[in-house]
DNA sequence: AATGAATGAGTATTCATTCAT
DNA sequence: TATGAATGAATACTCATTCAT
């Protein structure tokens, strides 16, 4: 019973999350069954009990992976010098460039965060996680006088999640929804909250192909 | 010549479909027994056949229950005199006040709606009934000289559903989400997109370099 | 509560017994529902079991109406001049022209009297009287010098029924049975078996397109 | 690695089709549930399931198992000397000594060969296959000059088919039937139709005016 | 570490029968 | 007499998990 070394165990693990976010998010969660993912993942159902403790179990699993990757994401986006055209990436890659199958696989965790209160918790965790990132990076942006700083961080990064939640959801639920539309008003809205954009950067004018409208 | 007379009828069914709308809310779509559902209802298994085919079925009715909620709510909007006052009226009602148990259920039917094809189509039969209501609606206000002329109802009534999306699931999935705190930066953004044109200018350039909204 | 008059009673339980032999015929005992039976025969399940005991009663209702038209059939062999030309006739229309609904239904009644004593009761009294007939037949042509005075009555009607049984299950079982094949070879057996015919009937050139065999 | 061994594997198969021929002959196959079966073969609903496709599959198994002991009881027949003296044989075993369960089952199965298409298709191969060899034993007796050259083996196969389901239903429904002194009638019954060619004669009718069989 | 056969509680739905009207 | 809504036990099959090997 020598313990498999840990990039063994750790890769097959990974191995197994792979092939349970692809049946999840083809089959749903509960219409998948563990036999269906120990054949995608050509792994035995005794051998599956050796890395997850459940079939809930992989849902925390997949939850960490995402919470791992989206740090990474925002990390990306910290550094940018431009906080917009940062952001204009962030809602390309994962509003509009996502696979389907994972807006189906996310809407399934969500649902499911609602009875677990183990997925739950690592739902806000990442969820709060995103939005505190958005907080510190709105921060520093204020400190170095890039957006205006009457603008409330929270709010404006809570904001930045709805719409974020939303064309998610809409894009999920509706194969023929076209995000490509939207997101340069949505851009434009948040650009609207965070203040005046130094002059000259290209997002503006890219983003926004709709007319903006004048607020009062 | 018993024949349950059309309206007790009726009530018996909207009987087990609030005794469904608890259980699902409760424990989701998969997790809910039919028995569960039976039991709630005060119902025995075969009489819940005589007033739904299916388990599925239920959903549907659940659908078409939200489909004729939404219709009057949005109708009401229709008769407001002034469209920003009504649609933060919905908002509050809809997004704020609408108890924790029915965000719930919303997120476990958009779940079923991914995989169900049927339930799909009655979910996404209430999106475009509620995105093409906000577009008439928009497009009353405009007539009316009440909006700018230039916004394009199709793409704000887009962003509107977009927003009331992420807000519900926001709500749904963090007890501790404060809604209240948005919504007024939320209204104030939509009041920008469809707001009063500022004359002579060309928009775009204009909207973007203006001062960003105040939120108090 | 003045009970139904006589006639009415009876021709309602005649009608109900046609729904459910064609029911029956249709999908099988098992397969055939309450319901089935109260929309084909235009009652109401509660008028059902005014008439009816059980569902398997109906079978016995059956069984009952089978042996009346079985012991008309029979008594009209009874009066035939020529013992073989009758039976030949009955062969016809009992095992060749018989609906293969009728034999369907007969198949399942057999089955279903293996379990229920009751059914089974009726089904035994059936074929006891049609062997009985046979033999009283052959008895009677026996004292008229018809046939052969060394043949066992007994046995013979037994191989007749025994014959029509395998008749009628071969041609149940497969639909590409062609019966008329070997009726004549069939009827020039029982032929042998009662001995020597009268000449000149018309039946032995009628019935027998085979060549008949010379029974001693 | 464990992975059942074929013998066990085909053994635990067998030992499943025994305790449902027992419950199918015992209860008949609709009122008998998978509970049923599986205490018989002590065995769990989940294991059941590894051996067989559905409740519908033991039927398809149980006729697999008749056809194969059928084609064993056949061949024997086919390397006798002598074909009545093996038919005698053959009769004995399956209409007279076969135990009543076995003719319960039969029954049963018929039955639900009319409505289950795979059943019927099950059922029919196998009378096809009775059928086939007796033609075949027959041709092959012909050739040899033991029987009678005019008679027409496929009326004849099909005869003693007859008469083989008509004896074995018999015994099925009654079970105060004696086949012992039947038999003997029929086995010269057969006798006759294959009987030894008289020699010069145009033997279909030649065959016919021999002496028929003394019953004894 | 790994296998995969085995478990057995759990599920949606049906259906013969009853009974208030 | 007749209705048909209601009953609730029963049923075939599934599936997360275990455990002997």
């Amino acid at each position: 019973m020598p313990k498999l070394d840990e990039t063994t165990q750790r890769a097959r693990r990974e191995h197994i999350l792979d092939a349970a976010e692809h049946c999840f998010a083809r089959e749903g969660f509960h219409r998948t069954s563990m036999q269906d993912i120990c054949r995608e993942a050509g792994v035995s159902p005794g051998a599956f009990y050796l890395y997850f403790s459940s079939k809930e179990d992989l849902i925390a699993g997949i939850c960490e992976r995402e919470k791992t990757a989206l740090a990474q994401a925002l990390a990306s986006v910290a550094e940018a010098p431009d906080f917009m055209a940062a952001l204009s990436q962030l809602g390309q890659t994962y509003c509009l460039e996502e696979p389907r199958e994972k807006l189906r696989l996310h809407l399934e965790i969500n649902a499911e965060a609602m009875r677990n209160p183990a997925i739950g918790h690592n739902v806000r965790a990442i969820d709060d996680f995103v939005a505190k990132s958005f907080e510190r990076l709105l921060s520093d942006a204020k400190a170095k006088g890039r957006i205006n700083p009457s603008a409330d961080e929270a709010t404006i990064a809570q904001i930045i999640s709805i719409l974020g939640d939303g064309l998610y959801l809409r894009r999920a639920l509706d194969p023929e929804f076209d995000g490509k539309a939207c997101m340069p008003v949505i851009l434009s809205l948040i650009s609207s909250l965070i203040g005046p954009v130094a002059e000259g950067t290209e997002n503006s004018d890219k983003a926004l192909k709709t007319d903006p409208v004048q607020v009062e």
